[in-house]
DNA sequence: ATATATATTTAGCCTTGTCTAAATTTAATT
DNA sequence: AATTAAATTTAGACAAGGCTAAATATATAT
């Protein structure tokens, strides 16, 4: 059984390394889980010893099979919680991830099965991100970056890429949520802000916004 | 903020001392706690650094007001996850007690009272055991043990004292729920054996069985 | 190819919470 | 009251997980 400190470190290889396929650096892993490298250099260590990770000395670490379905285990919980919280618990989608971050590190096969038939088994949380199976596949849908898209096109929200609560907010107060239609009206090519069409009221964003949302053309 | 590790002794002294209120021994905290007498001596020391408890050294332990505040509200949140296991995901009563001992820990002033109003603010638990209100206070309802009965008595259960799995398995094998109705017959003098009659069924359980279930009198 | 900068690892120390063994205090018996 | 037993505390050690500073390896720039 791991310790809860284990788990975010696996977590953080998932997540930043093409779900643990790529190799991810000391210094990233650090940054990550806000930590120091000589740290993350012991913890990597460690984990390669219980055969979690694939560490070879200055060269990072990838997951192994083993590694990489116990970090998605965790995302799954991570991501089924917030879709409790929100779904549930009339918590809003920038106040789940504190809470979510404790949840996914409860230990129980009945509660975390139960927990997704009760929720009806969702394919995403509240941000629009997959929610792995209980063998760790996720499926992925086609999305790309609103900022990708041309005049004319058309598309729904259906996640962000950046989801602390300072660009969550910022979408609330701009009326944009998971499902609202999108129609690019024109771009800029000095800094490649948008001119997009919502709910009928047109509305500049910046490149930095653009950037951080999904979509899916229609 | 304080750690799952001195959440844990609050508790322990909790439940041995009334509340808090009566002198707990080094001892009796090793024993809840499974562990020895010289962690908690020096886990004792830090929460009275804190002012959690009251210690004398020798003397045992007792809460202070904060300290019986927080062990409180680690009960509601345990009490509260329980039903939520129960009502919503199909938990049965012998299953709940380690997933809440988890549940229990986590923080959130937002969680808990949303969990709560989503329950419909219970009062109990689903082994008969009060809710902690906000505040921290328990209403008590006068409940007694079946084996203060006498012949002719009639109650219904409302509780149980042991909770461990095994009696509660035994309770299920003999189709003893919270909310069923006993009639005392008769009571063994020699080893304080009773028969009930349960359901129309007449039973006899002993000794161990009848002072472990607390009965509201009709 | 060499020098410099950056990333990573190592070494040594710290805190939390635990343990065993020894010392001390309190409780129980003679 | 003196002795023995039981409970409690102290002393010293350890594992987990973290940190800082120093050493080493890799990457970048001259
Ligand atoms: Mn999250
Ligand atoms: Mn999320
Ligand atoms: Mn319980
Ligand atoms: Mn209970």
């Amino acid at each position: 059984m791991l310790t809860l400190s284990e788990e975010n470190y696996l977590k953080a290889i998932y997540h930043l390394g093409k779900f643990g396929s790529q190799s991810v650096s000391t210094n990233a892993i650090a940054e990550q889980i806000q930590t120091k490298a000589s740290s993350v250099t012991d913890m990597i260590k460690k984990l390669a010893e219980k055969d979690l990770v694939n560490y070879k000395k200055y060269q990072g670490a990838t997951l192994t099979e083993s590694g990489r379905l116990t970090a998605a285990s965790v995302v799954r919980k991570h991501r089924l919680w917030e879709v409790f919280l929100v779904e549930n618990l009339n918590f809003k989608w920038d106040e789940v991830h504190e809470v979510a971050e404790q949840l996914e590190h409860i230990k129980s096969e009945k509660l975390i099965n139960q927990l997704d038939a009760f929720l009806d088994f969702p394919t995403h949380d509240p941000h629009g991100d997959p929610i792995p199976d209980k063998h760790g596949n996720i499926k992925k849908t086609d999305k790309e970056l609103l900022a990708s898209l041309k005049p004319s096109d058309e598309c729904l929200c259906v996640g962000v890429k950046d989801s602390s609560k300072e660009f969550l907010n910022y979408l609330d107060k701009n009326e944009i949520a998971l499902g609202t239609h999108f129609k690019v009206m024109s771009k800029e090519d000095f800094d490649e802000s948008m001119t997009i069409l919502i709910n009928n009221e047109t509305k500049s964003i910046s490149k930095t916004v653009s950037n951080n949302l999904f979509v899916k053309v229609i």
